[in-house]
DNA sequence: TTTATATTTAAATATTTGTTTAACTATTTA
DNA sequence: TAAATAGTTAAACAAATATTTAAATATAAA
């Protein structure tokens, strides 16, 4: 769980997260992006996929990064009892 | 915008959140709930509230926090696009 | 006005984190 | 097979972070 919050924390992981939403992309080419080396973004990509925020499946000589879903569940799990309370207060009287 | 996600990074800050879901609450009481020492406390609070997720009023000697909508309106939005992402896949086919 | 209570601020420290350069592995191309 | 390309792993280091103890501020009670 708190690898999840881990890895957002850093703003060029938020980043590489929202260029990925454009579609799947090679490690080269998100280091390339965000004109930053690439052990740096390798290390972020490692991040990122220990949070299960991605994924990754190989290509011949390329690593092709995707969005995985179940680290951004996690998000949302934690997230929903606060949309609860803000969204939903109880009702003042009992009906 | 980068200090909610630092501020949600801590897991004693997201119990402190989540605790205050309960309704208001002194930091004497949050304290003692977290077994921890006021200062560090007072500092977890102090940073909740740079990230406007809790806010606090002046009650006599005590110093009451609440949840605070604005920090979890900033998560929100940057969630969006990834519930749009994982919810609403472009269709295969153009109708 | 003195004492007690609630909380914050400051200073110090150990741990964690992001970045870089250099070395390594795997795949492709010549 | 040799050279080039894509990417990761390792080592080193500066910067950021969480925690603690001690000191300070503010309100309440005696």
């Amino acid at each position: 769980m708190d690898i999840v919050f881990k890895a957002i924390n850093d703003p060029t992981r938020r980043e590489i997260l929202r260029f990925l939403t454009h579609g799947p992309q090679n490690a080269g080419m998100i280091a390339q992006q965000f004109n930053m080396t690439k052990p740096s973004i390798s290390h972020h990509l490692d991040l990122l996929k220990q949070a299960q925020l991605v994924d990754f499946s190989k290509k011949g000589q390329f690593l092709v990064y995707t969005l995985n879903k179940s680290g951004f569940e996690s998000i949302h799990a934690w997230f929903q009892p606060f949309t609860l309370f803000f969204e939903l207060p109880k009702p003042k009287i009992r009906l």
